[in-house]
Order: structure tokens, then C-alpha cells, then sequence
DNA sequence: AATTCGTGGGG
DNA sequence: TCCCCAAGAAT
């Protein structure tokens, strides 16, 4: 058996002092946090940064203070509100979410519940319990695994690791301040024990630290190999007719799911025709990186010959650049720019 | 259980 | 330029 470790009094001195000011949290002793506020912000920081979270959380709060305005929202407003952000099952979750909390009058009070709604899965119920709820819940995200694995001195690649490190995250957790002692947490890894060169000089756990001692805190944790990203390409359409662009909005599942698209095929697994009759000319290749591959797009331009078979056609100074998701900014900027010349 | 989901910043 | 990665969830 491991040795048993006790940081979370060091670990929450250490937060007292040092916790970062965020437009979703409350400071340590500041009382209960909005489940809404916590809820919504845990969701929008799945796998996505601190930084590129702000600006849209404090939209997304000014347009909706409550999970019932949330509820009460069009989907395609969320939707536009949320362009940008990217994995785009999250923002369908988050009104789906929204509209059951709503409907039963309010977030589930355990970790079970808040299990159970869309978009809430392992980590978000432990987060919104141990935060919200005060409950002695385990948070484990990105940073929790790298700590764990350092303080242990864990070698097993991740994601094999995931249930040993969770195992061991149990064994710190404490019975009081566990929100807090989450955020604790996190905030070590995302500023001190960082990915590369982590800053153990100045780590308040730096006693407690098997990796450290080691010598191998840069090294941990290990993960398996990444098989290598493949290439795609594809064909998106500018279909222009008089002042209009066409636009639609994409399947509900899948790539973009849901969200407002220019017609394209050939990189999704969708094998369409061009959504109409027109003169395509092509002006230009719009390159843009996926999780899991790279794209190469061609876009086309052409005048519409008669009616589109899908889609909209939308006056051009009604198009919203911030609407569309990042790969179709790059196709709308390329477009613009060729219609203005 | 392994894949499929965006995007932008940093080294 | 390329690779890594960031408060993961759904299937």
C-alpha cells in the first residue's frame, strides 16, 4: 500500500492565499456558489481553456442570468452564441441540460443526480457537488491526473493510469472544503505543476512530491503514443444570389453538429452535389485543424441559377461572422473579401 | 473500450 | 511548422 498522504490543509492554505479570480467562482469564504454560474462554466471549460471561456461565459450570463432564461432560449440562438467555442454537442447538451433543471425546478443536490442530465458526466457531477454542494466529492480532470501522477510517482500511460489516479485523488480529498480543495487542485496544475516545465520551486506540495524527489515530476505523466493525424479534403460552396449567400444549418450529430454552416461535402462523410445550378469558379483553399484530422478545403464561388435545393439565402450584411463556427470564419473571410473586390 | 467530437495558444 | 494540450462526454 501507498503511502498515505495528507496535503489538503498545505494545499488549502495555499488557495486561501493564491486562488485565481474567476467571473465563475467564489472567492474561498465567500459563501455558495450559483449552481447555474458553476454548471454552466464546468461545461464551457471541457477540454477548452481558462482564457477562451471568459468572454463567452460572460455573454452567455448577461444574455441568460438563469438556467429558466437559458431554457427559454431558440436553439439557434444558443447555438450562435456558442460559434467558436467548438465541440459543439456541448451547447445542444447544455439547452437540453437546461430545459430538465428547469422543468424539476432546479440541479440535482448529489453527484448521482447531476449524473443523470445531458452533457454532465464524471468529472462535471463531482465538480458542481464538491463546489455547489459542498459535498466530499473527487474531482478528476486534466490537472488532477498530473498532480496525482507526480505526487505518486505513477509511470502507468495514461489512460490506462485514469483509475489508479482516480483511486488516489479519493485518498486526498477531505471531508470539509472539498469544492474548494478541487479548485485547489486545479489551479496548482494549470499554473505550478504545468505540463512542461513545472515550477516546483515554488510548489506549496513540493515536500510531498514522489516525482519531485525522483527527479521525474517533467516526465509524468506518461501517456501512449498518439496514432497520427490523417488528411481530408473537401468542398465548400459560396452559392451568391443578388446580395445573398446561401447558408444552412448543419445535421444535429456529427462535425459541426447543429451549427450554421455554407453548403460543403467530401470531409464529413457526406458526398453532396453543389446545392445548385451556378457558374463555380474556385477562389481559394481554406486549411484548418480537427481533433483528429487536418483539413484541406476548396471553396467555390458561383451566382445561383434559379432556386437552391437546400438551405437559406441570407442578405449579405445580415451575415454574422461570430455565428459560424471557426473552420466556416475562415471560409466566410475568404469570401468576403473576394465579393468585396 | 476505443472513437469521435473544435479551437487557439505556447514551446 | 509541428506537436502538445485544455476544468470531458457520448457512443
Amino acid at each position: 500500500m501507498r503511502d498515505n498522504k495528507v496535503i489538503a490543509p498545505h494545499l488549502l492554505d495555499w488557495y486561501d492565499r493564491h486562488a485565481r479570480d474567476l467571473p465563475w467562482r467564489v472567492p474561498p469564504g465567500g459563501g455558495r456558489a450559483d449552481p447555474y454560474r458553476v454548471w454552466l462554466s464546468e461545461v464551457m471549460l471541457q477540454q477548452t481553456t481558462v482564457a477562451a471561456v471568459k468572454d463567452y461565459f460572460i455573454r452567455f450570463t448577461t444574455l441568460w442570468p438563469t438556467v429558466q432564461d437559458l431554457a427559454a432560449a431558440d436553439d439557434a440562438d444558443v447555438m450562435a452564441e456558442w460559434a467558436g467555442l467548438g465541440y459543439y454537442a456541448r451547447a445542444r447538451n447544455l439547452l437540453a441540460c437546461a430545459r430538465a433543471v428547469s422543468a424539476a425546478g432546479g440541479f440535482p443536490t448529489t453527484r448521482d443526480g447531476l449524473r443523470t442530465l445531458p452533457g454532465i458526466g464524471p468529472y462535471t457531477s463531482a465538480a458542481i457537488a464538491a463546489i455547489v454542494w459542498d459535498l466530499p466529492e473527487t474531482v478528476v480532470d486534466g490537472n488532477v491526473e498530473r498532480v496525482v501522477a507526480r505526487l505518486f510517482a505513477v509511470r502507468t500511460p495514461l489512460p490506462a493510469a485514469k483509475p489508479e489516479l482516480t483511486g488516489l485523488a479519493e485518498t486526498l480529498t477531505p471531508r470539509q472544503r472539498a469544492g474548494d480543495f478541487a479548485q485547489a487542485m486545479m489551479d496548482l496544475g494549470a499554473t505550478i505543476c504545468t505540463p512542461r516545465n513545472p515550477a516546483c520551486g515554488i510548489c506549496p506540495l513540493i515536500d510531498d512530491c514522489d516525482a519531485r524527489a525522483q527527479g521525474i515530476a517533467a516526465e509524468l505523466p506518461r501517456k501512449a503514443a498518439k496514432a497520427a493525424k490523417p488528411s481530408r479534403i473537401g468542398i465548400a460552396w459560396i452559392a451568391r444570389q443578388g446580395e445573398a449567400v446561401l447558408l444552412e444549418e448543419r445535421p444535429a450529430r456529427g462535425l459541426l453538429g447543429g451549427t450554421l454552416a455554407f453548403p460543403s461535402a467530401g470531409w464529413d462523410g457526406r458526398d453532396l452535389p453543389p446545392p445548385g445550378v451556378a457558374d463555380w469558379h474556385e477562389i481559394g483553399e481554406v486549411r484548418h485543424v480537427f481533433t483528429h484530422f487536418n483539413l484541406s478545403l476548396t471553396v467555390m464561388m458561383g451566382d445561383l441559377d434559379g432556386a437552391p435545393d437546400r438551405g437559406r439565402l441570407v442578405p449579405l450584411r445580415q451575415i454574422d461572422r461570430s455565428a459560424l463556427p471557426g473552420l466556416m470564419r475562415k471560409v466566410w473571410d475568404m469570401a468576403r473579401s473576394r465579393i468585396a473586390a
